[in-house]
DNA sequence: GCTTGTTATGTTATCGATAACATCTTCTGT
DNA sequence: ACAGAAGATGTTATCGATAACATAACAAGC
């Protein structure tokens, strides 16, 4: 290894364009007073010396990050994936840029995963979901900035919520099979360990069956969360063999229910005559799958866009920081062919 | 507002413990050579003030980030979800973190977010794609750092490349339609402007139709990439209507492949006896699909993995960073039944 | 017993920017 | 023509950690 190539600084520049580097420094910024002159002056200089402005001293210097914390359970789900691009558009305009981190779905990793994050200093931080370890817990409780739940409605938020109750949203679909005269119902999740969100789908869903006296315990609970399409379509095998005159099972998400599905039409089971399925998550596959798949919208890019609107207000003052915001959004049944 | 409640800092834990902040900051170390007593009473005293340690004062003083950026092009693809999988594996025990950004899928978007990211000083920086605008092509050669471009085999590559090459993925579907006995070809992608690696699937794919001698002029480009199954679907049946005998059609992606595949079932028409189709990627979604989908592995997770044991590599020395590594891969096709 | 090595800890000088305050021009209105 | 505001720029101290070097205490080897 040779010795560093030795990158030049703002001292560089200001030295290179005659001025301090005070003032290179406020020519990087936007509305600094500084005259039109000068500021090309000094552009001109960090491109000739091939400066590049250094985001860590600035941020220790000026005791701000620039960025929001969000921990999102799984990198590759359209609903996670929705939500993030509706903070990221909420956010665009405001400077402030997104530090995205990956639970697995999994509350240690979380655990983990905050501690790393809020050592880097966000300015707020958003986490999916309203359970988590204790440790974790005072961590954000003391983290010293906005803290925003999502996708949960938790009975002890931390900070703020935007979310909605996934208790309810099981319900819902019990309340819709019932409406269409099922009353065999099954559930298809993963086992409960991780996904904390599907795990209460789950219980509302088995609340509502034991409130109306039907049968609570067709349940399958295999495989590691996010439950993948195959892991559906052979959970659904487990279903009808186990309890064969099922008549309509909800699944803990929208890929599920495709493989489900998918897995019937192999079968030749007809669907919804033979079976209902209904899934959760309003995926695009629910939409395009011949046949279209019943399901469950939660407006998972609106929560994007109003986890954003929060997160500036709060930074802004346009709200107290000590008010406890709490943004309630409620599940739709969107009614389609498979139940 | 009250005054910041001001966070503890390592001077205050090292008080606390009656050390020396460079002890402090010793012990927060892992291979630090700290007696097992001292350690005790300075993670206590840190535990007692709340104390978070801050990684911007750390980086800067180090003058190392910690981090290696990585720019996708979509958060919501799960091949790109695959590939970034991939790279927090192989970092994981490195220390290393990935921060992550999005390009959707625009080149100026990109020089954008390169140039955010490379304030924020990475370590190294890895790039979906081989294609850049020069600014964007001029910042990374200047960075300093390992830069690796993936997804793609470019002509002049800028530093490394773990990749393959789009428009032999393209060739390659052609050679098997012909092998299969389809001879009038079509291509459904989206609108050129954007995604170049599925403009250079749809090049190869041409250019074999003419080495051929074949109809090269059944391409249907249209929608904001990536185009989404609704697109496909729409796609599919311009094709149809334009070019009524075509025999085999390959699109852009396995989300299109399903949606032209959908819209066949709605319509009555037999895949792949009227039309085979035939998509990219090796989604679950293609093979969980009924029919199942034919399309191309590219090995995504593998490229993530591969990028990961190269960026250790350089940076450990383990490899000279001024030679330049091609990890060349070689898309497969997967026959299933659509085609 | 004295050198040498190892382990544990402290001291000092930065890392590269920015906040806060100070200074010097240049307008503006009367 | 002059006070006072607004605009443009400079000076100094600091953000919170770490590298590099220095030192103290003790064990081992001859």
């Amino acid at each position: 290894m040779q010795p560093p190539p030795k990158r030049p600084t703002m001292a560089d520049v200001a030295h290179r364009a005659n001025v301090s580097t005070m003032t290179v420094s406020r020519a990087f910024k936007r509305d600094a007073s500084v005259s039109a002159d000068t500021r090309d002056r000094i552009l001109r200089a960090a491109e000739e010396l091939g400066y590049v402005f250094d985001s860590i001293a600035a941020n220790l210097s000026s005791r701000r990050s620039g960025f929001v914390a969000a921990t999102i359970p799984s990198i590759n789900n359209a609903n996670f994936a929705d939500t993030v691009r509706g903070m990221t558009e909420g956010l665009r305009d405001s400077g402030l840029e997104i530090l995205l981190g990956f639970t697995d779905y999994n509350v240690e990793e979380e655990e983990r995963l905050v501690g790393q994050l809020l050592r880097r200093r966000p300015e707020a931080i958003i986490v999916t979901g309203g359970r988590h370890t204790p440790r974790c817990r005072k961590m954000l409780t003391n983290a010293g900035v906005p803290v925003v739940e999502t996708w949960d409605l938790p009975s002890e938020p931390i900070g703020h919520v935007v979310g909605f109750s996934n208790a309810d949203a099981g319900r819902l679909m019990v309340d819709h099979f019932v409406a269409r005269g099922y009353l065999r119902l099954g559930f298809i999740g993963g086992d409960t360990s991780r996904d904390t969100r599907g795990l209460d789908r789950r219980r509302g869903f088995v609340a509502a069956l034991q409130d109306r006296g039907l049968d609570a315990s067709r349940v399958i609970a295999s495989g590691v969360p996010p439950i993948s399409m195959r892991e559906g379509a052979t959970a659904m095998v487990e279903m009808i063999s186990r309890w064969p005159d099922t008549q309509a099972v909800m699944c803990v998400s929208d890929l599920s229910a495709f493989g489900a599905l998918m897995e019937c039409l192999r079968r030749g089971i007809r669907v919804p005559d033979d079976v209902a399925i209904a899934g959760f998550g309003a995926y695009d596959l629910a939409e395009q799958s011949v046949p279209p798949i019943t399901t469950i919208d939660v407006g998972a890019h609106e929560i994007g866009i109003r986890v954003a609107e929060l997160v500036l207000d709060l930074l802004n003052g346009r709200r107290a920081t000590d008010d406890r915001v709490v943004v309630g959004m409620t599940p739709k049944v969107i009614v389609r062919h498979t139940a």
